[in-house]
DNA sequence: CCGCCGATCTTT
DNA sequence: AAGATCGGCGGG
């Protein structure tokens, strides 16, 4: 694996406003068991109560509670009951947010290609349920994230496959990126 | 308890 | 355009 010495991020870096997270992870590395790199290029910024496409949209629930701790930890949640997603939580300890990981691009040094799409993302890195509430932050986690050394172009757009609060410009995109196609 | 429907992806 | 596939959540 390729060392890059950016530093790992700490838990003050993702408790903050979910949407400055959102951006902020474009550019930054998910490193999965050590071994395996992938740099953000798509995110979406899900809210507390007061987005209704959010899973924390009306207060929390069984499966949302964990928005609402401490920023930091993993979000998972079964998708059409069938592929993964993932989040990292955001915001102030008893405040709900997290950011979706939508796509990355891996580059373990043999093959390079990208995960597109929250499911293929998930697929691709193994990430299951068995790592929701996983904490980022963590030594001993599997999964950890550095932050970017530079800022790639972001553009801000609407959210994708929501019927509700269609419009609020949450997902960002690290424009002209090669590996973004569909 | 029952029924609906989704922060998706693949195939037709 | 539609099917796979299931758990969470809201309504009764």
């Amino acid at each position: 694996m390729q060392r890059h010495g950016q530093e790992l991020a700490e838990r003050r870096f993702f408790a903050r406003d979910t949407t400055v997270v959102a951006r902020d992870l474009i550019g930054a590395y998910l490193v999965v068991d050590g071994t395996l790199r992938a740099q953000i290029i798509e995110t979406e910024a899900y809210l507390g109560v007061t987005d209704a496409a959010s899973h924390a949209g009306r207060g929390p629930t069984p499966r949302s509670a964990i928005m609402f701790g401490p920023a930091g930890h993993l979000y998972v949640y079964l998708s059409y009951g069938i592929h993964h997603c993932a989040n990292i939580v955001t915001e102030a300890d008893g405040t709900a947010g997290a950011v979706l990981l939508r796509a990355a691009h891996v580059v373990d040094g043999v093959a390079v290609h990208s995960l597109c799409g929250p499911g293929n993302l998930c697929r691709g890195l193994g990430i299951t349920l068995a790592d929701k509430g996983m904490d980022l932050c963590s030594d001993a986690s599997r999964v950890r994230v550095e932050r970017r050394t530079n800022d790639p172009p972001v553009i801000a757009g609407p959210r994708i496959g929501i019927s509700r609060n269609i419009d609020a410009p949450l997902r960002f995109v690290w424009d002209g990126h090669p590996g973004l196609s569909r």
